[in-house]
DNA sequence: TACTAGTTATAAG
DNA sequence: TCTTATAAATAGT
């Protein structure tokens, strides 16, 4: 929106950045107050001026109760942990990475293994919990296609073993024919040969 | 903005405000980034989804620092404030933003916001892989951390024993002084006192 | 503070 | 989700 469009860094400008706080500003608490009321959600708002200056805006709720609610929201997710954490307050020193950076990136540097070290104890166990989450739903996933994929064998098997007794059947066939064929002349040699119930000769045994 | 325009109020169907409500909350939180980075300005922002889900955003600074702040701007009880909720601080330690979004939406989104169902098995494999190494380190760090607070744990203990061996040096050495001036009254009729090797009388004991 | 031109957000589909 | 027409926010003046 305006003339030009705005790169996301700092405006070095002093001037226009104040006069672009100012904009922004109230443009932030309108669409805060919009949402607040077409969506009918609890939202809370604080935002400083460079100078210092406090400005805020709150839905219904007075800010310190949407602020309130938003402890017992936190406090409820940590509270499972608070015992390990206890521990581990005095070194949690190392949050501010996880804030300053996008969760694209976190994500990223997750994969990438890189930040594990700077994560508190807190976070590890959240982390863990979520990773374990995750994991599991892939070796589950893997599985089923694993089993699709057994499935889909059989099938296939069972298709190969059609098709082979058809071809028993057409040997069988040629043979009785070519044994007729003997008979005229060698029959009385053996007349007790393989009397297999089968149609299978004992060459197509040594293929299978 | 859109086809039409809206009226500022709620919007009755709960579908369409459930989707409006995804589109503006993410408007809002980009709008606030901007502002905050654009005119370098700490801000907060707290969102409670109709269903209840925390959303935030928060510049530079924790949340809980600018919560902080605010408190101190708005409440004039500040102080008193401040020493009830000291017990409350650590756990605002919890506010990474990272905890309101799962890890879950992060790694599908670092798979190319693929869901995964729809991965292949190579893929599979490979984010198995990549989960399973997150998860071993994330393991590993936390075990770190676990002995590092049982280190920390020794460490104060010992401090802790100095400390009251210190205590306990400084009593027996006042008890001394004390039997030294009875000595003077009542030594002869009990020339074999405890001859304690360790510096503690029995009056120390009952302390311990 | 007011004005637009060009940008961005988003209501509907 | 993804488009697209339109409303709204806003950068530069």
């Amino acid at each position: 929106m305006g003339r030009g469009k705005v790169e996301l860094k700092r405006i070095e400008d002093k001037s226009s950045r104040q006069v672009t706080f100012s904009k922004r500003k109230n443009g932030l608490i309108k669409k805060a107050r919009e949402l607040a009321v077409l969506c009918d959600v609890e939202l809370a708002l604080v935002i400083f001026s460079p100078r210092g200056k406090l400005y805020q805006f709150s839905s219904g709720e007075s800010l310190r109760k949407i602020l309130e609610r938003y402890q017992i929201h936190v406090d409820e997710e940590a509270a499972i942990y608070n015992s390990v954490h206890e521990a581990a307050k005095s070194r949690d020193e190392h949050s501010d990475l996880w804030r300053a950076t996008s969760l694209q990136e976190m994500v990223e540097r997750h994969i990438e293994g890189q930040d594990i070290q700077q994560l508190n104890m807190t976070q590890l166990i959240n982390l863990e919990k979520q990773l374990d989450s995750i994991l599991r739903q892939t070796r589950n996933r893997k599985t089923q296609l694993m089993m699709d994929t057994v499935d889909a064998l059989h099938e296939k098997e069972n298709q190969l073993k059609q098709e082979k007794n058809v071809m028993e059947n057409k040997i069988a066939a040629e043979m009785q024919v070519e044994d007729g064929e003997k008979d005229d002349e060698l029959n009385q040699e053996d007349p007790h040969s393989d009397s297999n119930q089968t149609p299978l000769g004992k060459g197509l045994l040594q293929f299978l």
